[in-house]
DNA sequence: GTCTATACAAAGATAGAC
DNA sequence: GTCTATCTTTGTATAGAC
């Protein structure tokens, strides 16, 4: 059905980002992956590039989301160390070659697409406040658990560079092992 | 003189890169920037786009390297005070848009591009390098020292992604804060 | 060595048949 | 709604005058 070609196109488009970063994502390999005609873009994207960007960016944002949601535990350390799992192979696999949609998207848009950026700050945010309430809910007081958070998701953000850099996920297991000890020394409850 | 043509030729297409990412960064732009004319390129930069951004990477690398290599400080807490102090007007920047060339490489640069992969990866262990050298100085045993930088320079990373995001550095100074109380208590010495 | 002019490829965008 | 064909722009790369 026609909502099915809409859908591999925004996937598509997400897996490019990962790959390819936002520049180097073109209508080319999107069609070619999605199987799409090249007139269907602007059926099913009007504004072009940038929407389907943007939407690729929230799909992932979405899909990510559900993700962390996915996280439990009784306790803050518990809670963290289950993210550092979860995010684990999404590192590994930046190692690859294959980082974040919504990474790249932020580093490459202009001033002058401030939807696009918008898109990228609204994936993070809603990132940080799934797991900012997770830490919530075991204990952690609530602008300790925001700060928390957002640490954990710069922390993500900054493996998946590094990562893709180095080819390797030995800075992460590193890093992230100091990481989990300092915040574990902090008794967040 | 001739040299400087070809320097301000890298350090235009540094700042390209912070701004507009790799893919995005055009010769069209690096000539209007340094004034050289479009056939100069290829005299200086004979490899084409790729070297030219290899050594922009590098020059951005050597020049935080030396900015880093400022940091001073007789415990472990104060040198990572005064490393989130100097990073912070990084990530201001980033907030503005012009965030960090070495990263925006490391998320573009495909793997048919191995020496712009290798060169963000020299330049970020070149940093790693230095912070760990001087947190050993002050007393942090090596190993947990080389976690602490790698963790550091991660987060730093991390933070210019969403700081160009959010267009603020409000969650920088957050996390940060957060990241240095955590590692106090660690006791590094 | 420096600069102008140009070749060639690939991109995004659009028009219009079906 | 879907697809083909094409327009326009912009990019990298090169050739050759000076």
């Amino acid at each position: 059905m026609a909502g099915d070609t809409k859908q591999r196109m925004v996937q598509a488009a997400a897996r490019s980002l990962r790959e390819r970063g936002l520049a180097a994502t073109s209508f080319t390999d999107v069609i070619a992956a999605s199987g799409a005609a090249r007139g269907a873009i602007y059926h099913h994207f009007p504004r072009g590039k940038d929407e389907l960007a943007e939407q690729a960016v929230e799909w992932t944002g979405r899909r990510v989301r559900l993700e962390l949601d996915g996280i439990t535990g009784d306790d803050p350390e518990t809670v963290l160390r289950h993210f550092v799992d979860l995010i684990r192979p999404i590192v590994a696999a930046a190692a690859g070659g294959v980082s974040c949609a919504v990474a790249a998207v932020a580093v490459e848009a202009s001033p002058a697409q401030p939807a696009l950026t918008a898109a990228a700050d609204g994936a993070f945010q809603s990132w940080i406040e799934v797991l900012a309430e997770r830490l919530c809910q075991v204990g952690v007081e609530r602008s300790g658990a925001g700060a928390t958070a957002e640490l954990m998701i710069t922390f993500l953000e900054g493996s998946l560079v590094l990562a893709r850099a180095s080819g390797s996920v030995a800075m992460f297991d590193r890093s992230a092992t100091s990481l989990l000890q300092a915040l574990a020394l902090q008794g967040l409850e």
